[in-house]
DNA sequence: AGCACGCCGACT
DNA sequence: GTCGGCGTGCTC
């Protein structure tokens, strides 16, 4: 019987069948393969194996060549990568695509040999695009081509000289730039460009021409040097931190929440030992090549680790093969993609701050990295651990609850925090006690910080008298305050109301929109308070340089998010939050999980030094915001797990499953309707009306031209939401493109 | 993802 | 009358 592969491509398609190719021996499941595709020839994955009959057989194509020396991809990561393309409702082959695996993206040379032409020698190779395309499939099907591929060597186009350098032809006055030139290209060898040699030498780049023109030098094809794998341990690997590294290894750890990065991966040092002694590769999962770049750095001095670079090429790959499997690495640290390594022995997978933002892939599979990386811990069969800034309840509900909790917190940094009640002030947008403790930094000649929203969305309907938000009722969001035709209107199941006459929560009749101000305006505002204080910007659009503020001078910076990066600063005395409440009150259910992890982050700023924390806000009643200032972990704690019954409540992540079904098409009507009828389908398929939220226009609901309208499924479980994901998508109207993020992070995305 | 096929607007 | 826009459909 004949044998056929299914194949996997890393295009948005499922797995493919081809016949195993001519008189090879074969490769297995996980393997690589090079098949033909429409004009020529695309590498895969081998997801299956499998005889055909005699009739099958003669529909499909012989694969061209296995990839021999490559890793092969282990059952289980395979069948995990199949189970995500199910669960998040995309082709296999997109999430393929996603982890950017070397080996699929390599340059191959393809060669054929013809068979009907018995003049041809031995030698008779010939590159496949010489023969035309409808010839070769002929020349195929009739069984009389041989192929090959052969991996192309990655090469750099570089200058080298040609003419020596005493050469009698450049010995003349009006060539003298150019003898200069080929002198320095000689004492070189080569140069990467014309223009980095018309640099060196200092001569025009019009001598590099005619250097050139004139035969003196010219290019040449070399194949790339290897990058520098460098893990050299930086001199201070980790930096000053209040968090003494806890130094009993808990092989059952199952979380570890809070302090710096830099804290967290000291903490895990332990872990990773006792993994490595007992014969395991642990491998940690960061939501960026940033951070893997400087935990590789951080571990280098204390354990045997190697960094998985998701953005090399092939070369570079095989280069970091080598480097883990010679030189005895242990730990291997990446982003997205180390889900698809292939170590002798997977012991754990860390995941490592399982809130970032950046673990939500934006496009193709759109997956959530935490979600896939449980399931892979699970179809690996190896503990997952995680670390996060706090006890958020999704990343919590990463791991088992053992009884108690195998989760070690770090401590908090000093800093004493109050909170500013903006409804008891008139000053704006800095209050009366911020401006007094700003006079005070400026008359002692300290430093302060003042983080500022970003750029906000649309205000929210708020109370003057209690801080109190107007709610949706469907969705445990406050409603967005539409000023322009006086509607407030929830952005996620598109309840929309007009403003009560009274505050909901007191009765007071005070009610208006709360509003946010950005850098420029908390800068004048300075200006005019504290005129004698050096101000600094520190956003996305001005990075003025601090170095007088490092160097211990006083002063204020003022920026965005941006400042949680910045080294603490060594005479620090206060740590300003402008105003929380625009994020407090996002158009989102994980709005206060990710102002507390704003906090928590912005409180590390403080370094070794213990300042006063402020916190502007008109709803200082906030449960949050109390928990967070009261200092007291258990008081946080049980906000966190409020919270988190809340979301049961509602049947919000982690407790349901969220999936955003977006259409777009030229005129919101047109999106609404598509959305319509597919509600009208899933109501059939018997979904439950609280499964649905909306349709609704999206919260920016025109983007380049298209408009785009949405409904959140809200369902108890993933197979249920896969199922009605199918249902939905199961009919297309024309013109309108219905997309699907599962697990979505933010309901405001554009889907690609 | 590519690539072909197919149907409507602005031009040598 | 053609060139070219991108909407739709297919790839073993």
């Amino acid at each position: 019987m004949p044998v056929a592969i299914d194949v996997l491509l890393p295009l948005p398609l499922g797995p493919l069948q081809w016949l195993v190719p001519y008189g090879q021996a074969p490769g297995g499941v996980g393997s690589t393969v090079v098949v033909p595709w429409q004009q020529g020839i695309r590498i895969g994955t081998v997801t299956g194996i499998e005889t055909v009959s005699d009739a099958r057989s003669l529909e499909l194509r012989e694969a061209i060549a296995w990839l021999p020396d490559d890793v092969v991809l282990p059952s289980e990561t395979l069948k995990w990568l199949l189970a995500e393309a199910d669960r998040t409702v995309t082709p296999a082959g997109t999430l393929l695509a996603s982890l950017s695996l070397p080996r699929l993206r390599r340059e191959l040379t393809h060669e054929v040999r013809r068979l009907d032409q018995a003049s041809a020698g031995q030698d008779a190779w010939q590159a496949a695009d010489t023969i035309a395309e409808g010839e070769l499939r002929e020349l195929r099907e009739q069984g009389l081509l041989e192929e090959r591929v052969t991996p192309k060597i990655p090469t750099d186009r570089v200058m080298v000289p040609i003419a020596e350098v005493g050469d009698a032809r450049l010995e003349k006055a009006s060539r003298a730039t150019q003898k200069t030139a080929l002198e320095e290209l000689s004492a070189r060898g080569w140069v990467g460009s014309g223009s980095e040699l018309a640099r060196i030498a200092d001569v025009p780049e019009s001598a590099i021409r005619s250097l050139v023109r004139n035969g003196f030098a010219g290019y040449e094809e070399r194949p790339k040097p290897s990058p520098e794998v460098d893990l050299t341990p930086p001199p201070e690997p980790w930096p000053a931190s209040l968090i003494q590294p806890a130094q009993r290894p808990d092989p059952q750890l199952s979380a570890l929440m809070g302090g710096t990065a830099s804290d967290r991966a000291r903490a895990l040092v332990p872990l990773l030992l006792n993994d490595i002694a007992q014969g395991g590769w642990p491998i940690v999962l960061v939501p960026e090549r940033r951070l893997a770049d400087q935990l590789a750095a951080w571990f280098a001095n204390d354990l045997p680790v190697a960094l998985l670079p998701s953005e090399l090429g092939a070369r570079e790959r095989s280069v970091w093969d080598r480097c883990l499997f010679e030189e005895g690495a242990r730990v291997v640290v990446g982003t997205w993609s180390v889900l698809a390594t292939s170590v002798p022995k997977p012991s754990r997978l860390i995941l490592f701050d399982a809130g970032s933002d950046a673990y939500k892939l934006r496009s193709g599979a759109r997956t959530w990295i935490p979600h896939a990386a449980q399931n892979w811990a699970e179809q690996h069969e190896v503990p997952l651990t995680i670390t996060d800034v706090l006890h958020d309840p999704e990343s919590m509900a990463l791991v088992p609850d053992a009884a108690p909790p195998r989760t070690l917190p770090l401590p908090r940094p000093a800093v004493r925090w109050v909170l500013s009640d903006l409804t008891k002030t008139h000053s704006w947008p800095l209050s009366d006690e911020a401006i007094r403790v700003l006079k005070q930094v400026q008359d002692r000649d300290r430093q302060a910080i003042i983080l500022v929203p970003r750029r906000g969305f649309s205000a929210a309907l708020g109370c003057r008298e209690c801080g109190a938000a107007v709610m949706c009722p469907n969705c445990d969001l406050a409603l967005r305050w539409h000023a322009r035709d006086r509607r407030l209107r929830c952005h996620q199941c598109g309840h929309d109301t007009s403003p009560p006459p009274t505050c909901p929560a007191c009765g007071s009749l005070d009610m208006e929109a709360q509003r946010a101000a950005g850098s420029e305006w908390v800068l004048r505002t300075l200006a005019e308070a504290v005129p004698e204080l050096p101000r600094y910007r520190y956003d996305g659009d001005v990075r003025d340089d601090l170095t007088p503020l490092h160097a211990g001078q006083p002063g204020v910076v003022v920026g965005t998010t941006a400042l949680l990066r910045l080294e603490p600063l060594p005479v620090l005395s206060l740590l300003l939050v402008s105003q929380v409440d625009g994020a407090l009150h996002a158009d989102d259910f994980r709005a206060e999980v990710r102002v507390l992890r704003l906090l928590l982050r912005f409180e590390h700023q403080a370094g070794l030094r213990n300042p006063l924390g402020m916190i502007q806000t008109f709803a200082s009643e906030h449960a949050a915001l109390r928990a967070f200032v009261s200092a007291d972990p258990e008081a946080l704690h049980q906000e966190l797990t409020r919270m988190n019954q809340r979301r049961a409540r509602f049947g919000y992540p982690p407790h349901g499953q969220l999936a955003l079904l977006q259409a777009s098409a030229k005129r919101i009507e047109d999106a609404m309707d598509a959305l319509r009828a597919a509600v009208a389908r899933l109501e059939t398929a018997g979904a439950e009306p609280d499964e649905i939220l909306g349709p609704a226009p999206a919260p920016v609901a025109r983007v380049r031209g298209r408009a785009l309208a949405h409904v959140i499924l809200r369902t108890g479980n993933e197979a249920r939401r896969a199922t009605l994901l199918e249902t939905a998508l199961s009919q297309s109207t024309r013109g309108v493109k219905l997309r699907v993020d599962v697990d979505p992070r933010d309901i405001g995305d554009v889907l690609e």
